[in-house]
DNA sequence: CAAGAAACATACACTCTGCATGTAATCTGA
DNA sequence: TCAGATTACATGCAGAGTGTATGTTTCTTG
């Protein structure tokens, strides 16, 4: 009537555990905050001790960093998934920043990533998680609409970061109940501008598309 | 040698003791963050018990949001000390923008309003707080901007929204060393995109300025 | 000036975090 | 294969912080 320990190896039994606290306190940091989450309840709903957290993470934020850290790379990978059959420069940007809307509509990934996210670990870190995973694929489009003379020439990290920003905010917004198509409709209508706006600098308007 | 109570009104005395509560917390979560600071450690650089802070506020966080309304009222008062003398609409906008950047540049407001202040109070507060000052000279500009055709006409909710977005990223990024005029231009550029990109929609494009 | 209220101080109960220590499971090498 | 070392985890403890209940002083009011 003893079922006896399976005889796991170590590293089996590490990437377990640590699964099942991520997992716990990803739950906890979306239903709740990461300040109102205590290392208590996650061990709790993990099944485990506040031993095996301390042991596997330094401390409440380096758990909070891993469990952030995977929901930006989530939401990079959603993002790629679609944004391999991409043609026209501009429209790849349009439809890569639907797929991040789409992709932030996920229960709980504005709260990770754009609220605690920075107030927790520094807008630095996240920065730097962002140029890992995110943001990568935003750069190298609006690079490829600059040299093709898509839209007009502007320094490419402020505009990545800006752009960046105006999606977050949108992300956001969407969250509250505000009309999705409403804000897709102005960012494309910013992001089109500079489009328009490369005529002025460079040559003629490229003829609509439909 | 004994300087006995200077008999104050309780009016007085409130309204004195509730200053130095929200001088001395904005000082630390200035200096560390809200979640580093410990009511101890604020009481004691006021000079008061804890006892005072919980008369005067509900809890730590409504603290908080005192000091918060007061730096975004700070902000707007600032901008619009030089949002006076203006007569174009787009040259308002750049001007305002820039007068945004500057007063952000004050230390430890990005935290305060950028950081802290979603993470702590919710999107939802600052967004009722950002709308009941800053925002609305923005959101003005931009309706004036597009009802004179300055501007290429988007839906203003949306569109301010996602231009202080923009702001508010050019604000953190002014912090972290990135070349203020380097996001300025950027930003620029981008307004005047939505200004040349109205030619397209409405009327031919207003000539140069200068 | 006495009764009440407001402003503040003190004391207490509770919770959380991080670490130190203890124990069981796994790994290593002779 | 087995004893020692190492890793994985549990338990216990000290410090600190939050919110509230209660006590004390100062002001207000009829």
């Amino acid at each position: 009537m003893q079922q006896d320990p399976p005889r796991r190896s170590n590293r089996e039994r590490s990437q377990s555990t640590r699964e099942k606290l991520i997992a716990a306190a990803r739950r906890l940091f979306i239903d709740k905050t990461y300040a109102e989450t205590g290392t208590p309840e996650i061990v709790a709903a993990a099944g485990l001790t506040r031993g095996a957290l301390y042991h596997h993470f330094a401390d409440k934020q380096a758990l909070f960093q891993a469990v952030v850290e995977r929901e930006a790379q989530a939401v990079a990978a959603e993002i790629e998934r679609r944004a391999d059959t991409l043609h026209d420069p501009l429209e790849a940007l349009i439809e890569g920043g639907n797929a991040f809307l789409a992709a932030m509509a996920a229960p709980g990934r504005t709260r990770l990533l754009l609220l605690d996210g920075p107030a927790v670990l520094g807008r630095a870190a996240m920065d730097e998680i962002d140029n890992r995973h995110g943001n990568r694929t935003l750069r190298e489009g609006l690079a490829a609409a600059i040299e093709t003379g898509t839209i007009r020439p502007l320094p490419l990290e402020p505009l990545t970061v800006l752009l960046a920003a105006v999606y977050d905010r949108a992300a956001l917004a969407q969250e509250t109940g505000a009309d999705p198509q409403d804000y897709r409709r102005t960012i494309a209508g910013m992001i089109e501008s500079l489009g328009a706006a490369a005529g002025l600098s460079r040559r003629a308007p490229r003829p609509a598309r439909r």
